[in-house]
DNA sequence: CTGAAAGCGCTTACAG
DNA sequence: CTGAAAGCGCTTACAG
């Protein structure tokens, strides 16, 4: 049995209240009784918390993580930032996985709260409509999207990336995303598209709706560089153009998005865009703290992403 | 506010240990009532719980989860599937990472537990020795090592790569690993070792002493086939082998563990082995589970594991 | 400066 | 079959 406050109370024979004022660091105490508790408290390995506290102050000091798909690279790295930040400020994180799609992402949200969550940090799956939160609620997506939302620069990240290969002479550009129902994938193009220089031209190929074969018909027909959405997306591309006989990057360049672990270890390593993950964390669970305790919070600015040149991107047409 | 035992009992002007009672199917009241009750929380989507049950009966239905490295691809997948199993079973889930080292695994413990978890699920980092937990435990590891161990059965699927390569006519191999301080890395290798036959030769290389010169060193010496315990560790081979112009199937056959997602992606596609990740959670949460309810549950069993064949081991010397 | 008392929301003997 | 009462561990006015 772990130590009660009551427990101190009684070994120093003093009332529970003025243990807990101490430890609280509220009431008035005399220094000498104050630290003979605090003294007590550190050698019997007392905290207070629990149950008891939760229920007397309403709040359980743990916060809850809505993820996508835990399974998608992505997202750990996400996970492991927000939980390193929240340990950081004494708070515990749940996490539930939406796999994907809205109707568990509500699900995620009331099991999360139901297991005592005093606020959700929500990772929406492409652009999945929020119903509705009973409790204070962070939203981690890209800036384009509503209220309440922390994120990295995903069209700044694009225009990284676009300034890279024009630099390296490339005039005919292929974008090449997953799903346009994404609000990040969406930023991520039209930062590239906003950044092309008027001497150059670019296609944008959807996968989800054209395949691969059509990034492959582009570089056939003069393309020279292509800047995909996620370093996923750039490794099916490799192996496709691999197959077509294709070789990167003597033929073409060919960049991503979020240094996945691969990402420095395939051949060739892959030039891609990143941002400060734990910068990001840090302002959804300020935010969202902020929120619970109900204390002023500047509003979250966007994370700047970083280009990683590799040698994906060292050819030249 | 969400609503509260009490208001379901004032507005139906009955007590709130009859409400309790029904809700949790114990005392015995009458089947009207019971269904008046039960359709009255439901209208107002009462469940019971919270920290007024966690302070009563002193479990709070949250359980913990001690990882190494969430950045390392291979733990969320084993996080997922524990989220989804003991959500399944009515459990929410909290998260510690422990950044692989051995103080930090014992703080995650600690946190978990002030958070108010009912009990850990600790995947332990290369041996870190684990000191004590004041809770039950239920570890995921591999079955060599000691009691509350849940796992994949890591040895017998060291047996499946070796039974696959000599069947392609592979009679030199090479056995590679990161860390011979890591059980399940010596396990995979203890698996491939045994299962050699006779007539067959294998080298065993530790990455983190000899590093991966000597994996190109053996193939150059005849070996035909390599074994590697990750498909990390695989990918990196590849890409050493790459830089030493030696082919892959062609020249030499390669293999990984844990199908990680970019294994059937890259080119030549990764032959790996997998273990069903849902069965180890099931088995982990309900030993869990049972420890903490002090219900009865038969020791665990390993989970046996499957192999991937890719085009990487299609060669033939 | 210190403590007695009430109460957060629930469950569990126990009495009726 | 139903309810009054106590109590889980803590904090917070409030009284002294």
């Amino acid at each position: 049995m772990p130590p009660r406050l009551i427990d101190i109370a009684t070994s120093l024979g003093v009332s529970a209240a003025t243990v807990s004022n101490v430890l609280s660091g509220k009431g008035r105490v005399s220094p000498e009784l104050a630290d003979q508790i605090r003294s007590e408290a550190e050698r019997r390995g007392y905290a207070p918390g629990g149950p008891g506290r939760a229920l007397r102050t309403g709040r359980s000091g743990v916060l809850g993580l809505v993820l996508p798909d835990l399974s998608n690279p992505l997202f750990p790295r996400m996970a492991q930032a927000l939980e390193h930040e929240s340990a950081a400020v004494g708070y515990g994180m749940l996490i539930a996985d939406s796999h994907g799609n809205a109707r568990n992402q509500q699900g995620a949200i009331a099991r999360l709260l139901k297991s005592g969550a005093d606020g959700i940090i929500l990772v929406p799956r492409r652009g999945a409509q929020l119903e509705d939160c009973a409790a204070p609620l962070v939203i981690i997506d890209t800036p384009s999207s509503p209220d309440n939302t922390v994120s990295a620069d995903h069209y700044q990240g694009g225009t990284l990336i676009v300034g890279h290969l024009t630099r390296f002479n490339h005039r005919s550009l292929v974008f090449v995303g997953e799903s346009n129902l994404s609000g990040v994938q969406r930023d991520r193009i039209a930062g590239m598209r906003d950044a092309l220089p008027s001497y150059c031209t670019a296609r944008t190929v959807w996968l989800e709706q054209e395949g691969p074969a059509a990034v492959v018909a582009a570089v056939k027909q003069g393309a020279t560089a292509i800047a995909a959405t996620s370093d996923l997306v750039a490794l099916r591309l490799l192996a496709v153009l691999e197959d077509a006989k294709i070789a990167v990057p003597q033929q073409v360049s060919l960049s991503g998005f979020d240094d996945l672990i691969f990402a420095s270890v395939m051949r060739p390593t892959l030039t891609t865009v990143i941002a400060d993950e734990f910068a990001i964390a840090r302002n959804a669970i300020k935010a969202l703290i902020a929120q619970i305790e109900g204390t002023d919070h500047l509003p979250p600015s966007a994370i700047p992403m970083t280009l990683i040149p590799r040698t994906s991107t060292t050819g030249t047409p």
